[in-house]
DNA sequence: TCAAAAGTGTTCAATGTACACCCATGC
DNA sequence: GCATGGGTGTACATTGAACACTTTTGA
């Protein structure tokens, strides 16, 4: 039962949605050496905040943040890792004029018992994709979805910058255990390209050489006989993903190190 | 607000917690080699549960985790996790009779609606501590609260086995990221007791000299000019922590491999 | 022929791993 | 003197880190 505006969304949303609880999602979108975030603008607003929303009734956790991220993305299986659950007292609708501003786009009267101001417990989820193909769609109480360089992520309302930085230093911990790339990368990729991809999520630079031998050696990925033309320059070897043994790696871990 | 039994607790927790929400706490328990966990038998019934409770208004969650096993144990200053959060619909008071046993436990009528019975998403956290001096305490619902091996734990209610085995999984992955023992072994301590701790919290066995070598070139322990006796044996020597670098590995991690 | 990017291998240092003997103590 | 547990070092293998030259391509 999807809320058409705002203001039903405001008053309905009591019967349909788990009180106190929310779900916030850091959407890390890799293209072209570029790492960015999904953010919201409020409407009316220099208020910028990551996505988020409500659990329904019966749903569970992944489900109602992969449909968070649908419905600003119409992205499918993506593949949510969920990092950590913020609860301080206070963290969302401190301020008396976010409830003002909340109040006036939703052109809903909201006294101070509305469920949507109650003290809210965030679970936080962050997934990684290829984010050109993306076209952001703004949710109700938002004018603008955009990505945003991780470098420049602006002030974010509540706890918003907490919750992302956390998730980009749970992302940088992970890449260490699982494979990452598989939604990221094209069906046939060069090793230059999965090195970008490294570099750039890991924010620092990795020897070229130590890195093809390392990431070839785990076995997740394979040469294949073909090169890629990329204009004046020697032609890359293709390689594409071991599907098999990324899924092991997945389900089982790795260890790797730069 | 303490609530002095259950009965009470089922009626007037409603305007004192938040719905929905609750907190799981794994407390591992070290003393000689053991490793044990500690759990709650339900009154009257042979249904064993984690120590858990609800959040109140206003107390912020690591807050709320550390009054729980405070209740439980006495134990102040627990340094706790907080680990996973865990939100199936349905993951509590799934049968109808967990529903009429805790009815009857309190003697209150509890009609679908109550607070209690609806769905609720609970956070966990892990903590590690001494056993030996801790003196465990039943709650309102239960009149057992026992230390269980590990390696021996039964069924438990709604989703806790899976919860529990989260939490050892997740403390054997903090062991290589962060320093352990500060608040399980005494002042001065000995390498073979070091060494016992990190074989049993591992569960496996970690080879006396290379084990050695690693952790006193952690720099986290050092080597004092007194030995322990131990009776008709050599005598080994005392170490004690250096609480600085201790807890500068806890804020900033480590890399540990056995 | 030149500029730009890709491919590739070696050396050295550090770390991890396996392993065994002697020493101290109290009975 | 003996049983028990503690202390210690070495050799080898593995891994990580640093590093530079040659090849390919199209303009």
């Amino acid at each position: 039962m999807p809320q058409h505006n705002a203001t039903e969304f405001i008053k309905k949303g009591e019967k349909e949605y788990l009180h106190h609880l929310s779900i916030d999602c850091v959407l890390f979108g890799y293209h072209d050496r570029h790492l960015k975030v999904l953010l919201l603008k409020w409407k009316d607003a220099e208020k910028w905040s990551l996505p988020g929303g409500f659990i329904r009734l019966d749903e569970n956790l992944e489900q109602a943040a992969t449909r968070i991220l649908n419905e600003r993305t119409g992205l499918d299986e993506i593949f949510l890792q969920q990092f950590q659950t913020f609860g301080e007292p206070g963290r969302s609708y401190r301020s008396k004029e976010d409830v003002a501003h909340l109040s006036t786009i939703t052109n809903a009267a909201m006294g101070p018992d509305h469920w949507l101001l109650k003290r809210t417990v965030s679970i936080g989820y962050y997934a990684v994709t290829e984010y050109s193909k993306v076209n952001p769609q703004p949710d109700h109480l938002s004018d603008e979805c955009t990505w945003c360089e991780i470098d420049a992520v602006p002030r974010l309302i509540f706890d918003h910058n907490l919750i992302f930085s956390e998730a980009l230093k749970a992302l940088r911990m992970q890449i260490y255990h699982q494979p990452i790339g598989y939604n990221l990368l094209p069906e046939k990729f060069t090793l230059p390209e999965i090195h970008d991809l490294y570099e750039t999520i890991l924010g620092k630079a990795l020897d070229r050489r130590n890195f093809a031998k390392k990431i070839v050696s785990l076995g997740l990925i394979k040469k294949l006989n073909e090169r890629k033309s990329i204009g004046a320059h020697r032609s890359p070897f293709l390689y594409k993903f071991d599907k098999r043994r990324y899924d092991k790696a997945l389900r089982e871990g790795m260890i790797l190190a730069f």
